[in-house]
DNA sequence: CTGAGTGCAAACGCTTTGCAGACAG
DNA sequence: CTGTCTGCAAAGCGTTTGCACTCAG
């Protein structure tokens, strides 16, 4: 992910803002932790290291990479998950979650799974789905074999 | 809705509990309301007449019917939302949400269109997605068309 | 230098909880 | 009577905000 920093400072300029150091250090964390992330996580993580870092500072950074399209948001149950906005190659635009009931697991799933679901929504109702943002729960396979069993 | 009423004593009989005003007044107005509504709305509302509830027991009240399955909640952005748990024979079992993103519009659909995608994530990722609590944003017919135009 | 970004602390909105008193059964 | 339920008030949680200071540019 050092790329990532790299161009960082390039796209921050043009934006006319800034890169901070604790800016890099809730970037890199974010990537190092990979996954959904709280904010409780991620900061108790920086914490160990950097204890100057202010929580307020976690979620104004996150905010921030959010709006530049470096992170996505995501609610779960009232509270926040962030993840570092995929590869575009690997997942980009389609992104849905699968959260599992039991042990929160946190799964991808392919856009076009959900395409014909969407699809049936526009025909049968005209509500345009977005893109992204879908979440399902349930039961991941291991959870679901686990009780079955 | 006044059958509901009727059978309401008897239902919380059988599991030792007790039918007070306030209860009696929270699914009313919740039944009067119909569709999504959230607490501040339903205390509001409850409000007028009956200023002395608390919000409190509006929640308390609502968990309560939900436990007894009069009353469905479903997590729209962090916070709750509460709905007559429809009659079973209508919508009963699969009761999906779809959330207007510009106008917050709370639509229902019922479970067929979502079951071959629940299929094809049970095929593809061995996840069993629940029937219910399914929620996708997106932009109704009339935001659409707002948009669009 | 100058304004974007930070830390601190306090406030926020929604929800939950502890407790003493009230009331349905 | 008795145990459930209520109202009050206070705390909890995750998150946001106002402010003076700091530091990247």
């Amino acid at each position: 992910m050092s790329h990532t920093t790299l161009n960082l400072a390039a796209t921050l300029h043009q934006s006319g803002h800034k890169l901070t150091p604790q800016r890099q250090i809730i970037l890199d964390t974010l990537c190092e932790m990979g996954g959904h992330v709280t904010v409780a996580e991620l900061y108790e993580q920086i914490g160990g290291r950097f204890p100057a870092i202010d929580r307020s500072t976690v979620y104004r950074a996150l905010d921030f990479f959010g709006d530049l399209g470096l992170v996505r948001a995501t609610d779960v149950g009232g509270t926040a998950v962030y993840e570092i906005a995929g590869t575009p190659e690997a997942d980009g635009h389609a992104h849905h979650h699968l959260i599992c009931r039991d042990c929160g697991v946190i799964d991808h799933v392919a856009g076009d799974a959900f395409n014909e679901f969407a699809g049936r929504l526009r025909d049968e109702f005209g509500f345009a789905a977005a893109v992204d943002g879908l979440t399902v729960y349930g039961l991941c396979r291991e959870c679901n074999e686990a009780d079955t069993a």
